[in-house]
DNA sequence: ATCTTTTCAGACCAAATGGTCTGTTTTAAA
DNA sequence: TTTAAAACAGACCATTTGGTCTGAAAAGAT
């Protein structure tokens, strides 16, 4: 197994599914197999996202999950793999936001939808975010060689389309990278201190009225921040 | 030991220490005692901040610090200790920056001040950045009451600060402790997230280049983000 | 209903790891 | 130089934990 091999395993598209007649042989095996795996992966994300990889026990996800150990090692050869897959799936949805940045449109609008999205995922997926974060905190041991590659030209590629907003003079000279390091941190700032935030202001992102707020913060901050020459 | 207890300990501020003649007795013992144990909890430190509590050996750490387990056991009584002393020490550098906030002095000059004294601490101190990191996202089963406590009262102080400068018309209107978050998530995601930076950029803050573009592409963002009424 | 394959559980194992016990060496004070 | 206390090391211990082995229960296909 790769590390650039990010493909959803077991999620594999039935043709039709016919509600109560007679399927191929072992589709219906295969179907619960796959449901108890997303289940299990679910749960173990839940737990590894709260006391990392070292932190979190096989039989603390198992009790999770409320199933024996040795079931979970039906499913999963092992701890690493375990884990391994998970991150796969993270990645996935990780990078769907960004590929909504395109030359054409108005970057006020490209701008203040991919912050939206990204705060989004915070609020929807903050286990995920988390788990994401504490990989990265610890040198990436899995993930750098994504990191290097995949994810690096995919940030030139959107880089190109931001200096092109520079030139045009759409808005104010800045490094792409760094204005896209910036709403990453800001955005996800909210599932990964989600703790913090909580302790401060007593609020969420799941609270609809905090969301908008800080999204049109953040917004606010980086459209103006943005704006075409200096005042 | 209570967790808003956070002061330096083994750091007695010696009278004089006169250079070679007798000290008081004892003192040159204490001295060795105390500089060996502060050397192991900058080791310790190192180790923490890659691997996290659970994924960190006791072993781990003596190695690292050239001694034996049984050694390091004479200086911290448990994992814990060690740990928890740690965290102790990073807190009170944490919160030094925001003290510049007064009410008198130009936003402007202050937001410059700070963040750049923020982006500094994430230069300087990533492993401590990168270990109160870890914390938090694991629920902060230790620094929970501190962050509901002191550092809430100290972000409502400095809040007002903020909403005074809007009151009188000399930013834009924002919630001040929004604008903090900002700042943090901004400044500490080049300490935090320094692997994908490195990974991407090919820089670090330790650039000096990169500390400079970086610092002023904050400041720029933030301050031009808070510029008066509304374009 | 039967039978074969899949699914699951309990006992068990070996390695890792936090921590202790005993005793030796080093060091500073006299 | 002597001596008592401090600093240190190696063997050892108990618990935790990832993972296996054997066999029983459940379930789909015929």
């Amino acid at each position: 197994m790769t590390k650039a091999d990010i493909s959803l395993k077991g999620t594999k598209v039935q043709p039709l599914k016919k509600p109560r007649t007679e399927l191929e042989p072992g589709a219906r095996r295969r179907k619960k197999f796959d449901d108890k795996r997303q289940f299990i992966l679910e749960t173990a994300l839940s737990v590894f996202s709260k006391y990392g990889f070292h932190g979190t026990t096989i039989e603390q996800i198992a009790n999770s999950a409320d199933i024996s150990k040795t079931n979970l090692f039906y499913y999963f050869s092992n701890k690493e793999e375990l884990y391994l897959t998970i991150l796969e799936n993270i990645l996935n949805d990780w990078l769907k936001p960004i590929t909504i940045f395109e030359e054409v449109d108005d970057p006020e609008d490209v701008l203040k939808n991919y912050i939206r999205l990204k705060l989004e995922l915070s609020r929807d997926q903050p286990e995920a975010s988390r788990l994401f974060c504490l990989e990265i905190i610890q040198g990436a041991p899995i993930l750098k060689g994504y990191l290097e590659n995949e994810l690096k030209s995919i940030l030139q590629d959107k880089s190109k389309v931001i200096e092109s907003w520079v030139s045009k003079g759409k808005i104010k000279p800045i490094n792409p990278i760094q204005l896209i390091f910036f709403i990453w941190s800001t955005t996800q700032h909210f599932a990964d201190f989600n703790v913090q935030v909580k302790a401060i202001t007593g609020k969420d992102l799941s609270n609809k009225k905090f969301f908008e707020e800080t999204c049109s913060a953040i917004q606010q901050l980086i459209i103006d921040g943005l704006k075409r020459p200096r005042l």
